[in-house]
DNA sequence: ATATAATATGAATGATTCGTCAGGTTGACT
DNA sequence: AGTCAACCTGACGAATCATTCATATTATAT
């Protein structure tokens, strides 16, 4: 603790209600400024103006451009982990089948990309990101991949030695399908036909795999 | 043609071999500035820096930073359309089982991801493109997408009207995770592997949507 | 060898950027 | 009403960027 700051990233806690309108305010604007010029060219005197406060305002609350992004992918990523926990828990207290549980997870991802589609969209396709950033988003989805190989662990249908690559795939399937889907959409789709979709795709994928073992 | 400038989008064309040289370097030092900096920051000075040439000289044969950028673009989606062009047509005229088809396509893709992987990660996850480039790519993915489709009607066991999106999911999957496997690899894991891999989830994904047939 | 076209240079320019600061406004509390 | 902390403002400095241009060097052709 050799910062006088607060643990915040923040110079200045908002006390007062319109200050936290403020940093309110300017969060949302750097999403949209973000998303329509990228990070690198999303200035902050554009995100203040969008936000219509002042630059000097903003850095009241951020000490710099990159302690924005940060607060925007501290905020996301905890909505990762509370909606992970929360499809984990279900599935292993309901008792589930495991086309059950493979239907909660997608039906979490589809809402997470659901939530705040820009944030997401800028985190995961931006290609230079502060460090900071990347290694959070890495384990986020390193520990979903975990749960995932649990759970396929449990029902005992794939080979061991198979389990890690799986659940990986699984994960990344699931990950970029559910973005493409909401973000990209192709065709008039409903929101439980992708669901159905990315299931098929993860079933046929997992049928495969369990049909080794005997070999 | 209201532009006095060849075709090309360069000011002027190199003639003797030593200019051809310095665009050649100008691109390669281009991949690594973008990679490593992003687009936005990635400035003309430091390409040229890396390239060993002067600012000027640069600008003597891009009348842009975005000119540079389409250059390699341009240059990758050459490779692309070369590449399938190739694989498709050898699907075409071998007879092939859809199991030896996918394998063609799956290797098409992997070996698109090897060739300069630095250029497909810049192309395909930076965020904000120049429109022009955002255009041209999304016609590579879909012409493949429609080859595969007409590969899937060929094979006829999958409901017509779930053709299109079969088609467009299956690209989608092999692209990225091809793209994932290849940039981002999670374990040791050899290029047949990746590819046996892959083609494992596609196989299982197609079984499931043929095994609705008959419903 | 000389003229001419091709190529290379890098300081200079003007635009844009991040981040600061001195001074103004608002709200809370006495 | 008066005081003080919280909050807001926007012009400004320093840094960085894309791009230009006058000048220098090198190749080619006669």
């Amino acid at each position: 603790m050799s910062k006088a700051f607060s643990s915040k990233n923040w110079r200045r806690n908002p006390i007062q209600e319109r200050s936290r309108f403020t940093v309110e305010a300017i969060l949302d604007a750097a999403v949209q400024v973000f998303e329509h010029h990228g990070y690198a060219a999303g200035t902050t005197a554009r995100i203040a103006e969008r936000a219509g406060v002042s630059v000097g305002s903003l850095y009241q609350y951020f000490p710099n451009k990159d302690a924005i992004l940060v607060a925007l992918a501290d905020q996301h990523i905890a909505e990762c982990y509370e909606l992970a926990h929360q499809v984990f828990t279900e599935v292993q207290t309901i008792e589930c089948s495991l086309d059950q549980s493979l239907r909660l997870i997608v039906r979490g991802f589809i809402e997470l990309h659901t939530i705040n589609p820009q944030v997401h969209r800028l985190l995961y396709e931006e290609v230079i990101l502060p460090a900071e950033i990347q290694e959070k988003l890495m384990v986020v989805l390193q520990t979903i991949t975990e749960q995932v190989r649990e759970l396929l662990a449990q029902y005992a249908i794939i080979r061991e030695e198979n389990l890690d690559m799986t659940a990986y795939l699984i994960v990344q399937i699931a990950e970029h399908l559910t973005h493409q889907l909401v973000l990209h959409p192709p065709y008039e789709i409903t929101t439980e036909g992708k669901i159905e979709e990315v299931i098929r795709v993860l079933h046929g994928y997992i049928q495969q795999q369990s049909s080794q073992v005997d070999t």
